[in-house]
DNA sequence: GCTTTTTACTTGAAACCTCAACCTCTAGCT
DNA sequence: AGCTAGAGGTTGAGGTTTCAAGTAAAAAGC
């Protein structure tokens, strides 16, 4: 049914044949990778949508800046914070010339590393954030949070992290020498 | 801590203040939105790359072209594949446009609406969903379904079946003349 | 029948993302 | 010290997406 994720033809008989066929999904679980494409496709939309209508940037953008604002001084480097939100160093490295344009966030160099860079977030891209911020929240409930469970959620949180865990690029994790 | 889902400063008190104070996420509501945040920007980019590398084109163009090939005829309406792929009909435009450069796809014209346009998969694009199926079940499986078990994949593909239904432009559905 | 409103789809420009190539600097040899 | 491999980051070109505006035909009003 989806993604040709099942035979091309409906021809292969389920029993394995002499060459190794492919393990085609079963029907519950393309019912579950559909879904999950569905919901995650219309999701994304809809928060870039929110986001570029109040805030005036999508998505990806203000979850930028939030890490920013989250983190010590408000600044990051380039590829700690391409790092935390998950995208290359070159998207991230557009994405901050686009807020810098914006003037949301500005660069400064690392002193101790004369190729380095900190994207660091500026009072007028606090205050976008602090407007904008409420309204986000609600989205995301509306949207997401609310219309489940707390099992739900529990179950997705955990669904979730299992498959984050296995498409990280191994990040042996513990070696950020920027954190001191 | 993420997405600006929690105050902006570390100021506001759990207890609505006497302007409404915005609902922020709990810490536990947070987990689950991070997790699902950063899993599903992990598994669009690897599936895109992989898509990208075997097949010439992104996880969303591939997707169009499995969709036409289990249509009837191997041919759909411009609309109706875009609502079945969640997508809106100028993004539709620009992705056929470019399928149909690639030989993948062709469009033909409706004889009963000649405002109408049906994207119609060709043998070509057959070929390379045939050859590129396995290789991508493959990806979907070991990114995603089995790192699950199957009591996690049916709960998630509830879960993504509420946060679909709460984003579909309501679309009463019934209505589709040109399904008969 | 004739106007008005919708529906179906496309277009172009601007924003965004990817990929490969690139530059600079650091760190690890020797 | 000098050399080299790799890390940190940017760039530009080309592909993709969005948004607003546009065309054309069908449906609905009157």
């Amino acid at each position: 049914m989806e993604y040709m994720t099942t035979a091309p033809t409906s021809a292969a008989a389920p029993g394995p044949a002499g060459t190794d066929e492919p393990r085609w999904l079963s029907a519950e679980e393309q019912r579950v990778w559909r879904s999950y494409i569905e919901a995650s496709t219309l999701l994304e939309d809809h928060l870039d949508r929110q986001l570029q209508r109040d805030a005036g940037m999508p998505h990806l953008y203000y979850s930028l800046l939030v890490k920013l604002a989250e983190a010590p001084e408000r600044r990051l480097r380039m590829t700690e914070l391409a790092m935390l939100a998950k995208i290359t160093r070159s998207r991230l490295s557009h994405a901050v010339a686009r807020l810098e344009k914006s003037g949301w966030v500005r660069r400064e160099n690392c002193p101790s590393d004369k190729r380095g860079q900190f994207a660091v977030l500026t009072d007028e891209g606090f205050e976008v954030l602090r407007r904008n911020a409420p309204g986000h929240v609600e989205a995301v409930r509306q949207a997401f949070l609310d219309r489940l469970t707390p099992e739900q959620q529990k179950a997705l949180g955990e669904i979730m992290e299992i498959v984050a865990e296995g498409l990280q690029p191994s990040e042996a994790g513990a070696d950020l020498p920027w954190l001191r």
